[in-house]
DNA sequence: GCACCAGTTCCCATTCAATGGGAATTCCTC
DNA sequence: GAGGAATTCCCATTGAATGGGAACTGGTGC
């Protein structure tokens, strides 16, 4: 039979061995990602052989996968992600100096919150968020600041819910997650206590592109500080950020 | 005719699409990216066309072509650059606050220096090493370290030739490079005063793993300071970053 | 407004890259 | 040595993929 079963595209198929690799997930045998990836042993061993050949796959000595540098190359080269996170670590890192906390950039991505990039300061506080990472738009005040300025096709549908808890302070009323929304879109930033931890408050202000928000900066800072001096601090690296990024187009 | 004339698989005809995004070329139409690629339009057409339906490749208004936001995710989440990257930051970033110029995470890929990571300090002079961009390894510091300890059968074919000249002190001589790569292995470390730009110095140490070097750690100084005192920086850098990787695998 | 050009979309006869079951081999653990 | 899992190999089969060519769309220049 020259061609699947199921009717799969090979990329359909290269895409369902990709993403059986994950953050906890680094290294895995064939056998293992054929499994995950529901494809019949012989097929998943030649797609990864050939994977293998084109760098996009590496295997180690105990011929185990993981992912290949050819393929981040590939990915990060000529990217999006590399030009928005250039752009923005040398100001990431500004704000980072003075609030010595986390400091995060986030794009929308399928219905969620994708962090490009995350600096932690070594005494910062626990928190989920990683880079290459997703987390519920509705949970995150990164999240929240993209979904507030999202168009209606991508809020309605994480509006109609179900909005589910992720800290003890999630927001998980859609009536209330609008109010929030008009808020942030009123005063122009997120703060979102306890949203994802108790202990934390998340706070994240956009960034915009040709008049589109394209990102979220935001920091994760103790939930007993003021949020209201770390506003200013991310308004200015997201200013210095659009100023970068334009300057870039030019 | 069911499959291609040249006997290409699918996934060799995908890599070529993506080979065709570059730093310098991040947005083209899908027919460029066919003459690129040397494929057929209609081909291409529906590749791309596949590619986007993955989130591999995004299209902007003008009906363009970038490299999508899914393809950067599945080629991060789980890699060994990020977990490289991820372990070096805040070693890089101190060493930088010292340093006050470039530094630099490189590892060896395909016969040349492939830079993960480089932190720039407005003031620093010009470099022309990029992130998810290649230097070859005889002409960088960075590269000198990762071909000092390279295998045999990868040092062997770079010492064979040609060694072409990147800048004014590029070692171009094979007889002399093995001098110098035993000297990077007697001493520890690499320094290439204007081995690509007349101005700079590139320094760097090695990265080891499991008693192996997966990378180097490098600085670009400028020419006229003194190298000696970059490379305690970088050590103490480097051995922070090897100790990082190991509690990360315990 | 028309001509021209480039890019895109669509069609479809053709076909070989890809399929996957199954056997054999290899490696590891107990 | 047995058992189990992973890997490698074989090969009859076949439909995803091919790509030429036509039609359509959009932009530019005169």
């Amino acid at each position: 039979m020259a061609n699947s079963r199921s009717g799969d595209s090979m990329i359909a198929r290269v895409v369902r061995v990709l993403e059986t690799f994950e953050a906890d997930r680094t290294v895995q045998s064939t056998s293992e990602i054929g499994r995950r990836a529901g494809l019949p042993s012989s097929t998943v061993h030649r797609i990864v052989d050939q994977l293998a050949d084109e760098g996009l796959l590496e295997f180690d000595e105990d011929h185990n996968a993981r992912l290949g540098m050819r393929l981040w190359e590939l990915a990060l080269r000529g990217s999006t992600a590399l030009r928005l996170r250039q752009a923005a670590l040398p100001h990431m890192e500004r704000a980072q100096a003075v609030l010595r906390q986390h400091t995060q950039l986030a794009v929308l991505e399928r219905g969620e919150a994708l962090f490009l990039e995350r600096l932690s300061h070594p005494d910062a506080g626990a928190n989920i968020a990683r880079v290459a990472g997703r987390l519920p738009l509705h949970a995150s005040s990164a999240g929240l600041v993209l979904l507030a300025y999202a168009e209606a096709d991508i809020r309605n549908p994480v509006l109609a819910g179900p909005l589910t808890a992720v800290g003890p302070a999630t927001i998980t009323d859609p009536a209330r997650l609008r109010i929030e929304l008009a808020r942030i879109k009123r005063t122009g930033f997120a703060a979102a206590p306890a949203s994802i931890e108790a202990v934390s408050t998340g706070v994240a202000v956009p960034i915009r592109e040709a008049g589109r928000v394209i990102a979220a900066l935001s920091a994760v800072l103790p939930r007993e500080s003021y949020p209201d001096r770390a506003i200013p601090v991310l308004r200015e690296a997201s200013q210095r950020i659009e100023a970068d990024l334009r300057a870039a187009r030019s």
